[in-house]
DNA sequence: GATAACTTGAACACGACTGTACGAGTTTTC
DNA sequence: GAAAACTCGTACAGTCGTGTTCAAGTTATC
């Protein structure tokens, strides 16, 4: 980001090493932020092995710090999202949604949630929606063709589908569960909660 | 509880003025720490109506009056809950548990996560568990009669159902959904998150 | 060995919050 | 009118976090 492209030849191994701190305090700044939001500079640079006035000389403030947590999360989502195609029938869509990806929506909201307090609401909106905007479009389309329920604003079903994915996550890191792929018992779920009061819930 | 019960005879609407300031200081706590767990004692004693002082001559520390926001909200919730027959089938009884008390187990979870980092986790696990046991023993009789889904633990199962509550109460406050109830709704999301994966989920 | 990039601790100013002390005011009951 | 209970503003000490400055390191490249 700040990194200068014209490197003048001589400390490329100096500014490795930079490089490699800067990851090891976001690495640690994604940590503690999801661990606890108000987090000191301080605690952090402890964890990332690094002194405070050595992230300092990386992120100018608090809030530039945070920023590029957000910034590097969003990406990671972003990437995670890129890959997959939603185009087809909405339930098998949102079973490839879920299934791939529901820990790193849970990264993501972690994250989201630590920064929302941080900077502005808006500016977490901008960053949020781009996220949001791809699971709005799959449970629009599922409303629009009748897979969905209609009945309910889109708005709640994506803030139900994302709540259970956090808690499924949630609850793996904090059991014994790590192997457990929750996969296939989200979607079961997530199909019930989307799908109208008649249908029948497909096994698995 | 710091009320002395010998009343000398004398000061009563003193006395009835000072509970109501407690009442309202209490009640804008528990707004005010769902809001933002780390709001300013200020804050608080300003949503209020009263001094800052007056708050410190109702509970010396923060502490306590955290203490004292976590003791209410979890009478709340134990009177709600204590009026409930969760006898019966499993199914029925999680229908009746959620229709009546989903407000106020979100009320609940607010509070205690205010509360989570200023006592010790200790304590609040203890009030937790009066609450939790009672979800726990319902899904429990249901796994052991084979209605719910034996194959995860009990712990995710009560995770998935107080995370979805919490949901639904979150998008109520947010959007105009005042009116909705969500009851029935969350009763079918939750039945297909805790019946087992063959079994195929009631209409409504 | 000189240089340049990077790291680091100590120390400081600043602001926000907590909790306390003092002193003055209000309202009710007697 | 006096006393008791309660309220409340000002002011202060102590703590903690932020962000800056300075001065002294370390390490790799030349």
């Amino acid at each position: 980001m700040a990194v200068s492209e014209s490197t003048p030849t001589g400390q490329r191994a100096r500014r490795a090493d930079a490089r490699r701190n800067v990851e090891a305090i976001l690495d640690a700044a994604t940590r503690s932020l999801r661990r606890n939001p108000d987090v000191s500079i301080a605690d952090i640079a402890a964890e990332a092995g690094v002194g405070r006035i050595t992230l300092y000389g990386h992120f100018k403030t608090r809030a530039d710090l945070v920023e590029a947590v957000l910034a590097r999360t969003i990406s990671h989502a972003n990437a995670a999202f890129d890959g997959l195609d939603l185009s087809g029938d909405p339930v098998r869509a949102l079973a490839t949604l879920v299934t791939s990806s529901w820990r790193i929506v849970e990264q993501h909201r972690g994250v989201l949630g630590a920064a929302s307090r941080e900077l502005g609401h808006e500016r977490i909106r901008d960053a949020h929606d781009d996220i949001l905007a791809r699971v709005g479009q799959l449970v629009e389309r599922g409303q629009a063709e009748g897979v969905f329920r209609g009945d309910l604003p889109g708005s709640w079903l994506v803030t139900v589908m994302l709540t259970l994915m956090h808690a499924a996550a949630e609850d793996v890191d904090a059991d014994r569960l790590d192997a457990f792929d929750a996969g296939p018992y989200l979607v079961r779920t997530l199909v019930a909660a989307l799908t109208p009061p008649g249908s029948t819930v497909p096994v698995r």
